[in-house]
DNA sequence: CGCTTGTGGTTATACCTATTAGCGGGTAAG
DNA sequence: CTTACCCGCTAATAGGTATAACCACAAGCG
């Protein structure tokens, strides 16, 4: 009805009696540096407060050609279908860190091709440019779209090891080689020397470096004495009696989805861990703690590392390849994982019984 | 290194040979109106797709236009930390909308006060105005708040049943209500007469017209023999038997909560649904299928809605106490539940038997 | 010829903020 | 005696967009 209109800093100005600009250098804290007398800014000060003013955001961002907008991009959807969702930790820490700076989030859901799958630049224009930035997840390759994107110096940032031809690309990794020395430790102390390593069919970076950092770390330590490339839907009782039969007494999952097949493998062969198998997964489940002892993805880390990266390369002015800022390098370091706990490891079994007495159940 | 600067529509017109203006409006898709020739439009189209033109959103807000993004903000986190997110259909509902009109999302995830609850105002500007509109989620009661982003003119849709003295506020709910009567007449078919009604301790508009909706249908039908208001700690399998011993043949759960609550419940009574006790769930779980056979909150449905309404207020020029489009009363229409399906209903156990044999178990 | 109508645009302006340059007289430093 | 700097502000401007108001010209009509 009588709406007065959004105050603005010409009224209170008016009301203080003091010009525009003076408003805004009270209220940026400038006041200091352009000595306006502390009896004058409180005038200022009531007035904003009688008005109830509040600083038009657009306004601001078309001032100082920042937004506050971090973008997100997934190339696939942003809230999965699935409860089991995987870059819900991801977007947790992003959204901790954004909070923390004051930044929100664009999630683009138009930038999505007439068929129904996600591309940047499948609408025509990068909508991504009305961010600041954008955090990109996501496994699909699209080299070429992301190359165009670094060749506009728009600042972005992946989450996930990823490399394009030509192109330096600021991303934000976990340190999964490392994360491999505590889990040999763990399992050769224990007294394991035969171990299995159950490998996911997809070899992207994340996998590459765990079963690379795993048998650099063997290495003297134990025999690997299988590294299984397998489908989840491969993973059965038999293969798990198959292993233990040929000698393992140790099984190693490289994701947490290897890790759930196995699990439902063991308790249908009729397996416990570790009673039976000592497991132990290089992966944490995104549903919550996996069926068993992991290495810890700091995937709430990794959002969170994502965001200073991207901000940092945007402040950077914008040119990441760059021999640039340190921070920018610092961010841009593999985060840390923690190792596993050791429930699921525990002395090897007997071979005999490993061997023997769960068949019978098995079969 | 050599960054053009973002193009801008003045870039634009300077490339097709017209002004800015003429620009913005074959942009808008006024051209139309101010009878601009298919030629000079395609030369325009050319030139924005050739300097890969992306409009200024804070421009476009400042002056009053549209952005093309949708606010987001509920008064909890947006991504929880629990895998079990309440938010999430609601979210997929809106993303999946958002989608198909080629809108973005915003998470105002800035929307913070220094004690770590979120806030509007807090943050001492209200960033939402970046948006064109905003649908808000998330329990706590900010009526301030609201009454102040209504007295602003800001579009904006609740999801959820929301009322504030003296504000019209259009939100997305379900029609629970009417879904009460397909769960009573199955109950009533299927034989049962005495009903327990397990409430949530949280009276909100949803759960009161679950319980109103009951009571209503159930008249005639059968006996509520007891409507008994517990916290999810409370429902214990003593609690169970006492109400079997009481003589109820079936439970009915308000809340999903109170479900899984009942459903830890009865296991450790020994009790299993159907065979010894009938029961409902009156709200559908997040996290998937529920433990019962449930009424379907169509949550998805709902963040859909959401859009629409908010689409429609937008387009009602901001006034939704209006008395405005009947789109708007059409899409503020509760959303249907679907009914239950009847895994966990079946006929009334013998009361001997449901009150004597599992007591043993039970103590 | 004088008038209207239509065409294809252009000009000017508002939206609101943050910042730079400057006002003109006095005092301190060189 | 010149220069520099202080005071407490204000005026002017840029930032990119959408829209109302306008304009010059041509064609049609009586």
């Amino acid at each position: 009805m009588n709406r007065p209109r959004i105050p603005r800093q010409s009224d209170i100005a008016r009301l203080a009696g003091v010009s525009q600009a003076t408003v805004s250098m009270v209220l940026n804290d400038r006041a200091g540096a352009n000595r306006i007398p502390e009896t004058t800014q409180l005038r200022i000060r009531e007035a904003m407060a009688e008005l109830g003013y509040v600083p038009n955001i657009a306004a601001q961002s078309l001032r100082g050609g920042r937004s506050g907008l971090i973008g997100v991009h997934t190339f696939e959807r942003v809230f999965p279908t699935a409860p089991d969702d995987y870059y819900r930790e991801f977007l947790n820490g992003i959204e901790e860190r954004a909070v923390e700076s004051g930044l929100d989030l664009v999630l683009f859901a138009s930038t999505r091709k007439p068929d129904g799958t996600r591309s940047i630049y499948g609408s025509g224009s990068n909508r991504m440019r009305l961010a600041d930035g954008a955090i990109i997840l996501g496994f699909e390759k699209n080299d070429d779209e992301i190359a165009r994107l670094a060749d506009e110096g728009f600042p972005f940032v992946f989450i996930g090891h990823r490399e394009v031809a030509g192109v330096a690309i600021p991303f934000v990794t976990a340190d999964y080689a490392a994360a491999m020395t505590p889990v040999v430790r763990m399992l050769a102390s224990a007294g394991h020397r035969r171990v299995t390593y159950l490998a996911a069919p997809l070899r992207g970076f994340a996998q590459r470096e765990r079963l690379e950092g795993f048998e650099t770390a063997a290495t003297g330590a134990f025999e690997v004495l299988s590294v299984d490339v397998r489908d989840t839907a491969d993973v059965t009782a038999d293969w798990v009696t198959a292993q233990l039969a040929a000698g393992a007494t140790a099984i190693v999952a490289e994701t947490f989805d290897l890790a759930r097949a196995l699990r439902l493998a063991l308790d249908s062969a009729g397996f416990t861990a570790p009673a039976d198998v000592s497991v132990i997964s290089l992966d944490s489940d995104p549903r919550g703690e996996g069926p068993f002892s992991h290495v810890r993805v700091p995937r709430r880390a990794m959002g969170r590392r994502a965001v200073e990266l991207l901000l940092a390369v945007i402040d950077g002015e914008g040119d990441p390849s760059a021999s640039g800022s340190g921070s920018v390098r610092a961010l841009a370091e593999p985060v840390h994982c923690d190792p596993p706990t050791s429930e699921t490891v525990g002395a090897p079994a007997r071979q005999a019984a490993s061997a023997a007495s769960p068949l019978t159940i098995a079969l």
